[in-house]
DNA sequence: CTCTTATATAACTTCTCGGTCATTTACCGG
DNA sequence: CCGGTAAATGACCGAGAAGTTATATAAGAG
């Protein structure tokens, strides 16, 4: 018998954040459902039934995959949306190219894809993600359209939908990058896609030339 | 023994499209692992031993459940698209219009949230999904944008990226309304969300002022 | 009317995978 | 050095669902 390395470590402290890293890799491939236990503790270098000293089912580790990577992130678009100050085209400009180093860091994309899938089965899941990213983002987007509108900086119409033309482009990309793309398909080139997409609705929004308010 | 009403009667015509229509229903409702031969079979008022009088497995019907989707729709929007002689404006009223109609009537969206979600499972679908809808609209749309745009009708930029901006939205909106409606979220008002989106696009493509070509 | 056969059934088999638990092992305090 | 215990294992179990098959029956041909 070897007495070189142990077969394994305690390690109470690391573990969760590792199951969860793993889980969100598995789930992202294969979905909820054919995602396996089996395949996610030997990702995380562990065996099945040390899940269970963290988790109570696999339905938690789902839970806790999405909860974690909703967390970040949101606060800091919200924040930069709520400054009164700038001129909408500049505020604009901003806002996007923090959206795009988020979604480009984060695996925000994948996420989205399974809650997308999975909502059906998890109601709860797509409410989270609803009332902590979806419509948060698109409160902050509307209030800053609003108030742009009232310094008679965009043009008038329901800012809830014009929050809706802003960001559909950009879930547009993020999916076809997560479905397509591993498929073969030329992939959705974000960067360029989100700055013209930007320039586009800045134009689009402009107030017309005669409608002074 | 009631001689009143047959057991069962023999139509092995009608059997098939029935059960792929029950299947989209199931499927659409719960994805397609967690979907049940049993609740598709009963839901087509069949035994579920005759399924597989019409198919070889659980997946051969996903297949044929999402093809059907595919196949007809296309056609149309993609032939409206295609009409040089209208002024990029109006053909682009004329389309969301269309895309508004099929959209609303046809489960399209429903099939969209399937083929997304199992993507990685089934690459093929999602492959045919790419090269029959996806990819064809894409094309027919930039098509449009790039004839535009040598008219002068539309602003100078990559026609590829302006259709990812024109039908994002639409996607959003759909999603949305498959997604977290039933969650109990606001629904998203196609409607009006694709007209307004449409009259955003028209006026942000618009050619510059200055820049004539 | 009856024979034949395609059509349908429902009980059965098989197998996968989430979840459990008796056992083993690393670590730590005394 | 030596228990004591928290941490981890992996063999096991059973539910549940895909797929099979022996049996029954509707409907057309002769």
């Amino acid at each position: 018998m070897q007495a070189g390395s142990p077969r394994w470590r305690r390690r109470s402290q690391a573990r969760p954040g590792e199951i969860v890293q793993a889980a969100l890799d598995v789930f992202a491939e294969k979905g909820f459902a054919a995602a396996k236990l089996d395949e996610i503790a030997s990702k995380a270098g562990v065996s099945k039934g040390a899940l269970y000293l963290y988790f109570e089912t696999k339905e938690d580790i789902f839970r806790a995959v999405v909860r974690e990577a909703v967390v970040p992130n949101i606060d800091m678009v919200e924040a930069m949306l709520a400054q009164a100050t700038i001129p909408f085209p500049d505020l604009l400009r901003l806002a996007l190219a923090r959206i795009e180093a988020v979604v480009e860091t984060s695996r925000l994309g994948a996420v989205a894809k399974l809650v997308i899938g999975e909502s059906r089965n998890f109601p709860e899941l797509a409410r989270v993600w609803h009332d902590e990213v979806v419509s948060r983002m698109l409160a902050a987007m509307s209030g800053a359209l609003e108030r742009a509108q009232m310094r008679g900086e965009v043009r008038l119409g329901d800012p809830r939908l014009q929050a809706f033309s802003i960001v559909g482009p950009i879930l547009l990309g993020v999916i076809w990058q997560e479905t397509f793309t591993p498929v073969g398909a030329p992939p959705a080139p974000l960067q360029s896609l989100i700055r013209q997409h930007g320039e586009t609705m800045i134009a689009g929004l402009a107030p017309r030339a005669g409608v002074s308010s």
